[in-house]
DNA sequence: GTGGTCTAGACCACA
DNA sequence: GTGGTCTAGACCACG
């Protein structure tokens, strides 16, 4: 898995990394369940200080999605958690600035879709779910348009 | 239109309301050439600096989203530019991102993509590409209009 | 002439507006001795207030390219002046952070130079000057190099 | 590097620094990959704000004139960019400018070019460029030198 | 009226 | 150590 990190940027390293990993997961290049690098081989290997590799990796431990053992070192989490709510906030949320930003920078609505449609098929465990399970998907989502408060 | 800020969140008051204001755009609570509240109103009702506006406002003049006039103050802009190329690449990845976290939360895929259909359609200007329902969406901006204060 | 001014620059109105008219005087557009537009005329063509048009003026009359005369209004100066040092110092300055930013973003210098040259022909009295009178000015450049006040 | 700031002046002390770090990475003062001295240090000698530093500083980010990395500083960007298209039309219309002015002002047409001419040469990156003339030119250079007061 | 700039000093996060 | 952010209040230029 390749990590690429810009040090002029300004979001912090630990930030970056964190960031890196969990797209890396999200392709699939760090498998569920898989170890992670121990966190002095990523450091020297980013050439970045150890303290940062573990802000990163305690950043993903308190979000659920590794886990770390002193045994084993970090790895990759069977993911079953699910706080909905202040989650499913920031994630909309997120969304929106980004949906918005793609219209005032002159996307158009279906380049946005398809770029959405894109990202969730470059999505590893994504690919995995088959097309059936999409009605009952659309029926969630029929039940969800009238929550709103 | 309402700004929400946290004052304790690591994000910097700027950069929320930058982000608030480009939603509020996208929701069209902002319409194209509308104008923005004055540097020092702004400052005050949010209770925030001056420059810490002035530095929201200069990030969104230079990124071609709003102008400012030294006679009116600020206005979204009207004006439609297209910077694709590494503009295109940070949407990627910040997509990707948001996929994975997804993912990697419990969010299925189906779910995803329902939600980025449904901010899709939140996106004021984009409701308007669907051309059948124009003016329906004509009548509720008007309500909203009124609405203001 | 044209002239162009941009209200959401950061440049002043009525500086823009001097630039423009040293530019357009450069170009050839206005002749020596030619009168200038009314101020009122001006003002109301460029959609700019009077007072805005007035301090131009004023500027390029303290700068002696224009005279203002009650019974003629204003026209270009037959320019005879020349306050040598300090002006001389404030255009070394200026033409060498246009070389340094050029040098900066990657323009060579052979390509600045030829801009350079490209721009003095396109300044309506240099273009006069033949290149006979080239050898001559060469000499009193040199002579110029011992002038100092 | 001696950095003169005019705090009288109508340009802002912040642009007056960005500008003054230009030219000194011009003339050489400053080397490519070069350290620039931290924000407080700066903002003490100068006897100016940290933030104006800043201010500056940001500028000269945004421009990829530097590079600014939370561990070391700031420092000269090695990376050579080129937006030419609205880079060149600004370049040329702040160039017409001078040339105007100058040809207004009495400064004869190969007054002008020699200037542009000596500019060029006293940038120290172009001077590498005339390998054929380099020692003739270090000559010249160094007569011009002598010529100041 | 508007935005732009600046200061002095403070606090924080990062590495 | 570094830069980034923020405040409170001030002053100025522009139009």
């Amino acid at each position: 898995m390749i990590i690429s990190l810009d040090m002029t940027s300004g979001v912090p390293i630990y930030l970056q990394l964190r960031n890196e990993i969990v797209r890396g997961m999200g392709r699939g290049e760090i498998g569920i369940g898989e170890r992670l690098p121990a966190v002095r081989q990523l450091a020297q290997d980013a050439g970045i200080n150890t303290m940062t590799v573990n802000k990163a990796y305690q950043m993903l431990r308190r979000e659920g999605i590794i886990t770390i053992d002193r045994r084993h070192g970090a790895e990759a989490r069977p993911a079953a958690q699910r706080e909905t709510e202040p989650l499913m906030q920031d994630f909309r949320e997120r969304l929106e600035l980004l949906a918005a930003e793609a219209c005032l920078k002159g996307i158009g609505r279906e380049e946005f879709l398809a770029l959405c449609r894109k990202t969730a098929e470059s999505i590893h465990p994504y690919r995995a779910e088959s097309k059936k399970s999409e009605e009952s998907e659309a029926e969630k989502k029929k039940r969800k348009g009238g929550r709103r408060k």
